[in-house]
DNA sequence: GCGCTTTAAATGTCAGACTTTTAAATGTCA
DNA sequence: TGACATTTAAAAGTCTGACATTTAAAGCGC
C-alpha cells in the first residue's frame, strides 16, 4: 500500500482508497484488525489527524468499525445486510429529492420491480406476509386516516409484498425505490376515490399472492 | 442542529448525522455553501479536527464536496446518478464478496429483476441497444475467448438490455446485482457446451426485444 | 481598462499533548 | 487455590496551536 504525496488528491484521500482496495481484493480479511493509527501514520509517513480522517471515510462506508480500548483499533467490517440496506435507502431518497430522477420513473421503477418479485412471493411467502398485507389493507380502510398514515401504510404492505419473496437482494433493491419515495408520496393528497382504489389494487395483489398465482 | 458531549456516540459521528439530517430534510440546500470548518467548530464546541472527521464522513458519502480557496468550504452535493451508481456497485460487491448472500440468491435477483426490464426495454430500446447487444453476442461466439472476457461480455450485453428500459433507476438497481456478480462469475469455468446454451439464450432475448415482444 | 501582484480566507497537514475507554496483568484476601 | 479488586498499558478520541497550500478577489501600476 503506497500513496504519493505530491499527487493533489488529499492524503487521507488516497490513504482511505489504499486500505479499501485492500479490503475489497481481499488482502485484508473480514474482522482482521489493521495496525494502530499511530502505526498506520508512520507506515504512510503523515500524521495522526490525517490517518483518522481517512479512517472516518471508511466508517462512513461501514467498512471498518473501530474499537476503543486496549485491545482496540480498527477492524474490517463485515457488510452486515442491515448496513446495505440503511445505504441504499438513504442515497435512494437523496436521488429522488435531489431531482437526479423523476417521480414517474421512480414509480414505474417500483412497479417493475414487484412485478418481478411477485411470482416469487406467490411461491414462497409465509402466512406472516400475507397477514401483514391483510392488515395493511384493512387499516388503509379506516377513515380518518391521515394521508402520511396512509402512506406509510402503503410502504409496509409493499416490503411485505416484497420480503416474501425471500430474496435478500430484491428486498434491499426495492427497499431503495419504495422507501425512497415516501417523502415524496407525503405531499399528495389522497382522494377517498383514490384511496379505494389503490386498496382494491392491493386485495387483488394479496388474494392473487396467497393463492399462489 | 445540536449535539450531546456527553453522550458515548463519537462527537464527529453526532456531527456527521445533524448535518446529514439538516441536508435529507431540506434545511440545507443542494450547493449551499456550510460555515467554514472554524464556524462549525464554534457552533458545535468542539475543535477544527473533530469538525473535519466528520465532514470526511460527509464526504465519503458523496453528500458534501470541499473546495480549497478564499472562496473554498464544504458544499451541499447534488448527488449525481453516477455517484450513487458507483456507490450501489462497491457496496453490493462487497456484500456478495463478504458472502452475506448466496451466488444463488442473487442470480435469481438478477434473473427477476432483467424480466422486469424486458417489456420496458422492448418499448424504449434503440438500435444502439440492440447494436451492442448483437455486438456481446457476437464476441461471445468468438473460439478462443477466455472465461473472463466471457463475462465481461455477459455483462455488457445484460447492462445494454437494461439501460434500453429508459429508466435510469432501474440501471442503477441492476447495475449493482449484475456487475457485483461479475468478480465471483470470473471464478467460473465455461465449457464450449454451457456457453452456447447461454448464447443462444441471448440471441432470443435479443431477438424479441427486437420484434417489441 | 488590462494585467500583474498582493492579500486574505479557507482547506490541508502536522506535532504533541491530554482524556477516556478497555482489557489484560498483577496483586490481595478468604 | 480461586475469586475479586487494583494497577497498568494500549488504543482511540479530543484538543490546541501552528504552518502549508490553494484560490479568488482586491489593489495597484501601466
Amino acid at each position: 500500500m503506497k500513496i504519493d504525496p505530491s499527487s493533489p488528491t488529499d492524503l487521507s484521500v488516497q490513504i482511505a482508497d489504499a486500505i479499501r482496495d485492500a479490503i475489497v481484493s481481499g488482502d485484508l480479511i473480514v474482522d482482521e484488525r489493521l495496525p494502530s493509527e499511530s502505526e498506520l501514520a508512520d507506515q504512510f509517513n503523515v500524521s495522526r489527524p490525517t490517518v483518522r480522517e481517512a479512517l472516518k471515510r471508511l466508517g462512513a462506508q461501514s467498512l471498518i468499525r473501530t474499537q476503543r480500548g486496549a485491545t482496540g483499533g480498527a477492524f474490517v467490517n463485515r457488510l452486515s445486510y442491515t448496513d446495505a440496506y440503511d445505504q441504499q435507502v438513504t442515497t435512494a431518497t437523496l436521488l429522488l429529492s435531489m431531482n437526479a430522477v423523476s417521480f414517474e420513473t421512480a414509480c414505474e421503477a417500483r412497479y417493475a420491480l414487484e412485478r418481478a418479485c411477485a411470482p416469487l412471493s406467490a411461491q414462497r411467502r409465509t402466512s406472516d406476509h400475507i397477514a401483514t398485507m391483510r392488515t395493511e389493507i384493512f387499516r388503509q380502510g379506516q377513515p380518518g386516516l391521515t394521508d402520511e398514515a396512509f402512506c406509510a401504510s402503503d410502504v409496509a404492505f409493499h416490503r411485505a409484498l416484497v420480503d416474501g419473496a425471500g430474496n435478500p437482494v430484491l428486498s434491499y433493491q426495492l427497499a431503495g425505490a419504495v422507501e425512497a419515495m415516501q417523502p415524496l408520496m407525503n405531499m399528495i393528497t389522497f382522494t377517498a376515490r383514490s384511496r379505494e382504489a389503490i386498496i382494491a389494487l392491493h386485495t387483488t395483489i394479496a388474494d392473487a399472492i396467497k393463492a399462489g398465482d
